[in-house]
This record gives structure tokens, sequence and C-alpha cells, in this order.
DNA sequence: AAGTGGCGCAACCGCCTGATT
DNA sequence: AAATCAGGCGGTTGCGCCACT
């Protein structure tokens, strides 16, 4: 079967919002709401849009308490977090920062945070036996997926060879503290508490994943685990970085 | 000053999911 | 129960800007 499409592409305008097209939207909503569907809107509004497009627009860029600017190192934090945890469900991570959208924390994470990680393991393959001074902890989400499909998926992601996934137990004690102003933050329901273990070798890396969290009714707690074995020269290599060690 | 390559971001595409008929 | 539809989501693309040569 073939879907429909949402809209008469043919008679609809495409690219970038002019001023006038958004000022257009805002008066409408602000006037009467999105009314719960977002086909009819352009119609209703008078705009030449699809109504995906003024629903992107909106939640994107017009609504009123969205936060523009950059990136602070506790949302990086967040992220990191996040992302390690659950994989790239961009709007389960941006619904645990206030203003961010999931459009906004998916670029920030392709263009800026991404490689800014990946600087810090190449740092950690230059110093061996050093710990990892990267740090992320941060509240977690509640709908924290216990199955390892995410993190396999976040793994891949960054470029971790897919078959050295390998859930498993933590293989040294470099515990990564979280930073106080992140716990005090952490006032969700379900919060789980997460501290990435790193361990480094001459090769290759293990980022361990322990998340703890009580949701049940009887106030228990669960601890899931996870490990992270990569190997260096792989990673650096898909991420055009230059094995600086050698 | 012109050309070029990289980066960042807004917007689009297509699939999935849940609600409704 | 099946079909249909709209909303939501993640992946990807395209374009403008800027730094560098």
């Amino acid at each position: 079967m073939v879907r429909a499409p949402c809209c008469d592409k043919a008679n609809v305008k495409r690219g970038p919002w002019s001023p006038e097209e958004d000022a257009t939207l805002v008066n409408y909503i602000n006037k009467h709401g999105t009314g719960g569907n977002w086909i009819a809107l352009p119609r209703k509004a008078g705009l030449k849009r699809c109504g995906k497009s003024c629903r992107l627009r909106w939640l994107n860029y017009l609504r009123p308490d969205i936060k523009h600017g950059g990136f602070t190192e506790e949302e990086d934090h967040v992220i990191c977090t996040l992302f390690f945890t659950i994989g790239s469900r961009w709007s389960v991570i941006a619904s645990r920062l206030p203003g961010r959208t999931d459009n906004d924390v998916k670029n920030y994470w392709n263009t800026k945070l991404k490689k800014k990680l990946m600087k810090q393991l190449v740092s950690l393959k230059t110093v061996p036996e050093s710990n990892f001074d990267y740090q992320v902890c941060a509240q977690n989400s509640a709908s924290i997926d216990p199955e390892t499909k995410n993190r396999e998926y976040a793994a891949n992601s960054m470029g971790f060879p897919k078959q050295n996934f390998n859930p498993g137990i933590p293989t040294s004690n470099s515990s990564l503290l979280c930073p106080p102003s992140l716990t005090e933050v952490s006032d969700f329901s379900h919060v789980p508490s997460s501290t990435p273990e790193v361990s480094s070798h001459s090769d290759s890396c293990s980022v361990v994943m322990k998340s703890e969290y009580s949701g049940s009714a009887n106030g228990s707690s669960e601890q899931d685990q996870v490990l992270l074995d990569f190997d260096f020269d792989s990673m650096l290599n898909d991420f055009g970085f230059q094995d600086q060690s050698s």
C-alpha cells in the first residue's frame, strides 16, 4: 500500500521560512493554538506550507521557550551520558534539557560534541596508563531501555566496532565522579545515577556504564551494567584522527 | 578580491507508532 | 481486526556563512 502524501507537494512552499511566514504562524498559534491538527493549520492560517513544516518550524524555532545559543558544560554531560545510556533518542535527551529541541541536540552532537568527546579519547590514547579524565554523569531517563540494543547502537554510532560491543563486567575501578551541580538538579521522579568507568590499555579502551535506577513501587533498585570495549585505531581512523602516539 | 573547503544549522524525507474510524 | 491518518522521530541534505589560501 502506498501512503498518501501529507500535503500536495506541488502547491506548498518549501525551503527557508520568511519573516512574514514566521509572523503569520506565530500570530495564528498565539490566537488559536495549534488546534491539535497541524495538517489543517497552514490552510487556516493562510500559509502555503506543509503542516509538518509548520509544526517543525514552531517546535524548533518559533516557540517562545526555545533556548538559543551555546550549550553549557552541564548540558554536555547530560547529552553524553544519555547518549551512552539510551542511544540516539534525541527527543528523550532533549526532554531533559529545558528549552532545547531534539533537532538542536542532534545537530550539536553531530557537529561538535561527538568531536569533542573523540578528542578526549585521543588524549587518552596518548597517555595510556592515566585515568581517563572525561567525566560524564547526569540524570538519566526514566524511559531507560534495559536492553543493550540502544547502547549497541550508540557504540556503533560513535564508530566503535560492533563486534567488540560486549556487555560485561568492568575491568578497572577508575570510577568517574558526578559533578555536584548535576546531582543537585537530578529531581526527576525515577532518576537513576550513572557513573561510567573508563580504563585504558595500550591500544584499546573500555567504558563501563553502570546505571542504577529505582522505579519500582517497593522502592527497590536495579543495576544495569554494560561494557563498551573498543579498539582505538579503528575508531580514530573512522573519525579521521591522526594516530598521535605513533 | 576571488576561490574554495569546512562547518553549523534549518529544513526536508521517510519511516514508525498510536489513535481513530 | 484492518485500514487510514496525523503526529512524532531520527537520519540526511542543502545552503549560507566564514576562515583560509
